[in-house]
DNA sequence: TGTATCGTACGAAAAATATCGTACCTTTAA
DNA sequence: TTAAAGGTACGATATTTTTCGTACGATACA
Protein backbone atom coordinates (compact mmCIF):
# COMPACT_ATOMS: atom_id res chain seq x y z
CA UNK A 1 0.00 0.00 0.00
CA UNK A 2 1.45 3.19 -1.00
CA UNK A 3 0.53 5.81 1.97
CA UNK A 4 -0.70 9.52 1.29
CA UNK A 5 0.91 11.05 4.02
CA UNK A 6 2.32 14.54 3.32
CA UNK A 7 5.36 15.53 4.60
CA UNK A 8 4.77 17.14 7.82
CA UNK A 9 2.83 13.70 8.15
CA UNK A 10 -0.78 15.26 8.03
CA UNK A 11 -3.38 13.10 6.08
CA UNK A 12 -4.59 15.34 3.13
CA UNK A 13 -8.20 15.33 2.87
CA UNK A 14 -9.28 14.89 -0.82
CA UNK A 15 -11.43 16.71 -2.48
CA UNK A 16 -14.76 15.03 -1.30
CA UNK A 17 -13.96 15.52 2.12
CA UNK A 18 -13.11 18.76 2.11
CA UNK A 19 -16.58 19.26 0.69
CA UNK A 20 -17.70 17.87 4.08
CA UNK A 21 -15.48 19.89 6.07
CA UNK A 22 -16.49 22.97 4.12
CA UNK A 23 -20.02 22.49 5.60
CA UNK A 24 -18.67 21.29 9.25
CA UNK A 25 -16.51 24.69 9.31
CA UNK A 26 -19.81 26.82 8.11
CA UNK A 27 -22.09 25.52 10.62
CA UNK A 28 -21.04 23.94 12.88
CA UNK A 29 -20.85 20.09 14.89
CA UNK A 30 -23.21 18.69 12.70
CA UNK A 31 -24.82 14.88 12.01
CA UNK A 32 -24.29 12.74 8.61
CA UNK A 33 -27.93 13.82 7.99
CA UNK A 34 -27.10 17.49 8.43
CA UNK A 35 -23.82 17.04 5.75
CA UNK A 36 -26.03 15.15 3.46
CA UNK A 37 -28.33 17.77 3.18
CA UNK A 38 -26.40 20.51 2.70
CA UNK A 39 -24.21 18.83 0.00
CA UNK A 40 -27.80 17.49 -1.86
CA UNK A 41 -28.03 21.31 -2.03
CA UNK A 42 -25.10 21.00 -4.44
CA UNK A 43 -25.03 17.65 -6.08
CA UNK A 44 -26.94 14.55 -5.65
CA UNK A 45 -25.25 12.27 -3.26
CA UNK A 46 -26.66 9.13 -1.24
CA UNK A 47 -26.91 9.46 2.54
CA UNK A 48 -24.85 6.59 3.35
CA UNK A 49 -21.54 7.62 0.55
CA UNK A 50 -21.45 11.13 2.79
CA UNK A 51 -21.63 8.87 6.26
CA UNK A 52 -18.78 6.79 4.80
CA UNK A 53 -16.70 9.48 3.95
CA UNK A 54 -17.19 10.75 7.37
CA UNK A 55 -16.31 8.03 9.16
CA UNK A 56 -13.07 7.61 7.02
CA UNK A 57 -12.23 11.35 7.67
CA UNK A 58 -12.79 10.15 11.69
CA UNK A 59 -10.27 7.21 11.01
CA UNK A 60 -8.00 9.54 9.70
CA UNK A 61 -8.48 11.79 12.22
CA UNK A 62 -9.65 14.79 10.47
CA UNK A 63 -12.80 14.33 11.94
CA UNK A 64 -13.77 13.24 16.17
CA UNK A 65 -17.10 12.30 17.13
CA UNK A 66 -19.61 12.47 20.01
CA UNK A 67 -21.15 9.01 19.86
CA UNK A 68 -23.11 9.78 22.92
CA UNK A 69 -26.14 10.10 21.24
CA UNK A 70 -27.76 7.95 18.75
CA UNK A 71 -27.00 10.33 16.26
CA UNK A 72 -22.90 11.23 16.17
CA UNK A 73 -22.40 14.56 16.06
CA UNK A 74 -19.22 14.77 13.94
CA UNK A 75 -16.54 18.20 14.88
CA UNK A 76 -13.47 18.82 12.42
CA UNK A 77 -10.52 18.07 15.09
CA UNK A 78 -8.51 20.72 13.76
CA UNK A 79 -9.65 24.14 13.55
CA UNK A 80 -10.69 25.69 9.95
CA UNK A 81 -8.04 28.20 9.81
CA UNK A 82 -5.20 25.68 11.16
CA UNK A 83 -6.24 23.42 8.08
CA UNK A 84 -6.41 25.68 5.28
CA UNK A 85 -3.15 27.21 6.58
CA UNK A 86 -1.71 23.75 5.93
CA UNK A 87 -3.87 23.09 2.60
CA UNK A 88 -2.10 26.97 1.89
CA UNK A 89 1.39 26.23 2.99
CA UNK A 90 0.87 22.78 0.64
CA UNK A 91 0.09 24.80 -1.97
CA UNK A 92 2.48 27.60 -1.80
CA UNK A 93 5.04 25.34 -1.39
CA UNK A 94 3.79 22.91 -4.53
CA UNK A 95 3.27 25.97 -7.22
CA UNK A 96 5.13 28.68 -6.10
CA UNK A 97 8.83 27.27 -4.82
CA UNK A 98 7.47 28.61 -1.02
CA UNK A 99 7.35 31.67 -2.40
CA UNK A 100 4.41 34.16 -0.85
CA UNK A 101 5.09 36.72 -2.70
CA UNK A 102 5.09 35.03 -5.74
CA UNK A 103 2.00 33.92 -5.13
CA UNK A 104 0.79 37.15 -4.16
CA UNK A 105 1.49 38.46 -7.84
CA UNK A 106 -0.30 36.43 -9.45
CA UNK A 107 -3.52 37.38 -7.25
CA UNK A 108 -2.87 40.70 -8.35
CA UNK A 109 -2.19 40.10 -11.83
CA UNK A 110 -5.44 37.69 -11.89
CA UNK A 111 -8.54 39.55 -13.27
CA UNK A 112 -10.86 37.76 -11.45
CA UNK A 113 -9.76 39.98 -8.63
CA UNK A 114 -11.57 42.70 -8.18
CA UNK A 115 -10.25 45.87 -7.36
CA UNK A 116 -11.99 45.74 -4.17
CA UNK A 117 -9.73 42.75 -2.97
CA UNK A 118 -6.60 44.54 -4.00
CA UNK A 119 -7.56 47.73 -1.64
CA UNK A 120 -8.60 45.52 0.77
CA UNK A 121 -5.22 43.88 0.83
CA UNK A 122 -3.15 46.86 0.53
CA UNK A 123 -5.24 48.14 3.87
CA UNK A 124 -4.15 44.84 5.38
CA UNK A 125 -0.67 45.37 5.25
CA UNK A 126 -0.84 49.20 6.07
CA UNK A 127 -2.47 48.43 9.39
CA UNK A 128 0.17 45.84 10.20
CA UNK A 129 2.78 48.78 9.90
CA UNK B 1 -18.40 7.75 -16.55
CA UNK B 2 -17.90 10.32 -14.36
CA UNK B 3 -16.67 13.72 -16.08
CA UNK B 4 -13.46 15.47 -14.28
CA UNK B 5 -14.09 19.18 -15.86
CA UNK B 6 -13.76 22.03 -13.75
CA UNK B 7 -16.20 24.49 -14.09
CA UNK B 8 -14.63 26.03 -16.92
CA UNK B 9 -14.06 23.37 -18.78
CA UNK B 10 -10.56 22.64 -18.19
CA UNK B 11 -9.00 19.14 -17.63
CA UNK B 12 -7.58 19.63 -14.08
CA UNK B 13 -3.91 17.98 -13.69
CA UNK B 14 -3.62 15.04 -10.95
CA UNK B 15 -0.70 15.35 -8.33
CA UNK B 16 1.28 13.14 -10.68
CA UNK B 17 0.28 14.77 -13.61
CA UNK B 18 1.62 18.22 -12.24
CA UNK B 19 4.95 16.72 -11.37
CA UNK B 20 5.67 16.52 -14.40
CA UNK B 21 4.47 20.15 -15.69
CA UNK B 22 6.30 21.20 -12.98
CA UNK B 23 9.56 19.60 -15.03
CA UNK B 24 8.96 20.77 -18.53
CA UNK B 25 8.18 24.15 -16.85
CA UNK B 26 11.39 24.16 -15.59
CA UNK B 27 13.82 22.80 -17.89
CA UNK B 28 11.34 23.09 -21.18
CA UNK B 29 10.35 21.24 -24.05
CA UNK B 30 11.73 17.52 -22.95
CA UNK B 31 11.77 13.95 -23.77
CA UNK B 32 10.63 11.49 -21.71
CA UNK B 33 13.42 9.88 -20.79
CA UNK B 34 14.39 13.67 -19.48
CA UNK B 35 11.56 14.06 -17.24
CA UNK B 36 11.75 10.66 -16.25
CA UNK B 37 14.98 11.00 -15.07
CA UNK B 38 14.23 14.66 -13.22
CA UNK B 39 11.67 12.87 -11.24
CA UNK B 40 13.34 9.59 -10.42
CA UNK B 41 15.95 12.38 -8.57
CA UNK B 42 13.26 12.75 -6.17
CA UNK B 43 11.52 9.52 -5.94
CA UNK B 44 11.55 6.24 -8.09
CA UNK B 45 9.67 5.78 -10.99
CA UNK B 46 9.41 3.63 -13.86
CA UNK B 47 10.31 4.74 -17.38
CA UNK B 48 6.71 3.63 -18.29
CA UNK B 49 4.69 5.03 -15.98
CA UNK B 50 5.95 8.60 -17.00
CA UNK B 51 5.34 7.45 -20.36
CA UNK B 52 2.11 6.73 -19.53
CA UNK B 53 1.09 9.76 -17.97
CA UNK B 54 2.70 11.92 -20.53
CA UNK B 55 0.24 10.13 -22.94
CA UNK B 56 -2.50 10.90 -20.92
CA UNK B 57 -1.44 14.34 -20.56
CA UNK B 58 -1.79 14.38 -24.62
CA UNK B 59 -4.71 12.86 -25.01
CA UNK B 60 -6.27 15.79 -22.49
CA UNK B 61 -5.08 18.36 -24.38
CA UNK B 62 -2.95 19.81 -21.54
CA UNK B 63 0.63 18.60 -23.42
CA UNK B 64 1.41 18.50 -26.69
CA UNK B 65 4.32 16.86 -28.54
CA UNK B 66 6.34 17.30 -31.47
CA UNK B 67 6.82 13.61 -33.06
CA UNK B 68 8.97 14.55 -36.06
CA UNK B 69 11.77 12.65 -34.30
CA UNK B 70 11.87 9.69 -32.91
CA UNK B 71 12.17 10.96 -29.32
CA UNK B 72 9.03 12.78 -28.97
CA UNK B 73 8.95 16.17 -27.62
CA UNK B 74 6.36 17.21 -24.97
CA UNK B 75 5.83 20.40 -24.92
CA UNK B 76 2.80 21.92 -22.40
CA UNK B 77 -0.32 23.74 -24.17
CA UNK B 78 -0.58 26.28 -21.91
CA UNK B 79 2.43 28.56 -21.10
CA UNK B 80 2.84 27.96 -16.90
CA UNK B 81 1.79 31.59 -15.46
CA UNK B 82 -1.49 30.31 -17.36
CA UNK B 83 -2.34 27.04 -15.47
CA UNK B 84 -0.96 28.82 -12.24
CA UNK B 85 -3.60 31.22 -12.53
CA UNK B 86 -6.43 28.77 -13.01
CA UNK B 87 -5.07 26.30 -10.56
CA UNK B 88 -5.01 29.44 -7.78
CA UNK B 89 -7.96 30.81 -9.29
CA UNK B 90 -9.96 27.08 -8.29
CA UNK B 91 -8.08 27.13 -4.94
CA UNK B 92 -9.29 30.71 -3.97
CA UNK B 93 -12.93 29.32 -4.66
CA UNK B 94 -12.43 26.50 -3.16
CA UNK B 95 -11.02 27.50 0.43
CA UNK B 96 -11.70 30.97 0.32
CA UNK B 97 -14.90 31.51 -1.37
CA UNK B 98 -13.06 33.34 -4.11
CA UNK B 99 -11.52 36.06 -1.40
CA UNK B 100 -8.04 36.76 -2.55
CA UNK B 101 -7.62 39.37 0.85
CA UNK B 102 -8.86 36.57 2.88
CA UNK B 103 -6.17 34.02 1.22
CA UNK B 104 -3.50 36.99 2.08
CA UNK B 105 -4.78 36.77 5.25
CA UNK B 106 -3.70 33.66 5.80
CA UNK B 107 -0.18 34.52 3.77
CA UNK B 108 1.01 36.80 6.23
CA UNK B 109 -0.49 35.43 9.57
CA UNK B 110 1.97 31.72 8.11
CA UNK B 111 4.92 31.65 10.14
CA UNK B 112 6.24 30.37 7.24
CA UNK B 113 5.73 33.42 5.18
CA UNK B 114 9.39 34.99 6.19
CA UNK B 115 9.90 38.71 6.95
CA UNK B 116 11.30 38.77 3.63
CA UNK B 117 8.20 37.34 1.72
CA UNK B 118 5.86 40.47 2.84
CA UNK B 119 8.27 42.74 2.70
CA UNK B 120 8.38 41.42 -1.23
CA UNK B 121 4.53 42.13 -1.45
CA UNK B 122 4.73 45.21 0.55
CA UNK B 123 7.05 46.90 -2.10
CA UNK B 124 5.19 44.69 -5.10
CA UNK B 125 2.19 46.29 -4.04
CA UNK B 126 3.29 49.76 -3.32
CA UNK B 127 4.87 49.57 -7.00
CA UNK B 128 1.28 49.17 -8.37
CA UNK B 129 0.49 52.44 -7.18
C1' DT C 1 23.93 -8.17 -40.37
C1' DG C 2 22.73 -9.28 -36.06
C1' DT C 3 22.27 -7.96 -31.43
C1' DA C 4 22.13 -4.63 -27.73
C1' DT C 5 20.07 -0.31 -26.72
C1' DC C 6 16.67 3.05 -26.61
C1' DG C 7 12.36 4.53 -28.07
C1' DT C 8 6.78 4.26 -28.24
C1' DA C 9 2.18 1.82 -27.82
C1' DC C 10 -0.99 -0.16 -25.12
C1' DG C 11 -3.51 -3.28 -22.11
C1' DA C 12 -3.75 -4.68 -17.53
C1' DA C 13 -2.86 -4.54 -12.71
C1' DA C 14 -2.55 -1.94 -8.50
C1' DA C 15 -3.77 1.70 -5.54
C1' DA C 16 -6.49 5.42 -4.10
C1' DT C 17 -11.14 7.53 -3.96
C1' DA C 18 -15.90 7.61 -4.12
C1' DT C 19 -20.41 5.56 -4.03
C1' DC C 20 -23.84 2.55 -2.64
C1' DG C 21 -26.70 -1.66 -0.96
C1' DT C 22 -28.01 -4.18 2.76
C1' DA C 23 -28.13 -5.58 7.47
C1' DC C 24 -29.44 -4.35 11.60
C1' DC C 25 -30.28 -1.28 15.79
C1' DT C 26 -33.20 2.64 18.15
C1' DT C 27 -36.74 5.71 18.55
C1' DT C 28 -41.32 7.16 17.77
C1' DA C 29 -46.02 7.02 17.41
C1' DA C 30 -50.33 4.77 16.20
C1' DT D 1 -46.29 -3.79 20.93
C1' DT D 2 -45.39 -3.32 16.49
C1' DA D 3 -44.47 -1.05 12.24
C1' DA D 4 -42.43 2.98 10.13
C1' DA D 5 -38.75 6.18 10.18
C1' DG D 6 -34.27 7.20 10.78
C1' DG D 7 -29.84 6.04 12.50
C1' DT D 8 -24.93 3.41 12.05
C1' DA D 9 -21.81 -0.39 10.37
C1' DC D 10 -19.59 -2.35 6.84
C1' DG D 11 -18.56 -5.01 2.78
C1' DA D 12 -18.95 -4.66 -2.18
C1' DT D 13 -18.70 -2.18 -6.28
C1' DA D 14 -17.50 1.69 -9.28
C1' DT D 15 -14.47 5.12 -10.71
C1' DT D 16 -10.28 7.51 -11.08
C1' DT D 17 -5.49 7.69 -10.83
C1' DT D 18 -1.08 5.56 -10.95
C1' DT D 19 2.11 2.13 -12.10
C1' DC D 20 4.00 -1.34 -14.79
C1' DG D 21 4.87 -5.47 -18.09
C1' DT D 22 5.24 -6.80 -22.59
C1' DA D 23 5.38 -6.21 -27.49
C1' DC D 24 7.55 -4.32 -30.95
C1' DG D 25 9.97 -0.68 -34.05
C1' DA D 26 14.21 2.16 -34.93
C1' DT D 27 19.05 3.05 -34.24
C1' DA D 28 23.87 2.17 -33.41
C1' DC D 29 27.75 -0.23 -33.95
C1' DA D 30 30.79 -4.44 -33.41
Amino acid sequence: MKSNQTENNLPEPTKAELEILQVLWEFGPSTVRFVNDKLNEQREVNYTSTLKQMQILTEKGILKRDESQMKHIYIPVEAEEKTKVQLLDRFVNTLYKGSASQLMMQLLGNEKTSKKEIEEIKRLLDSME
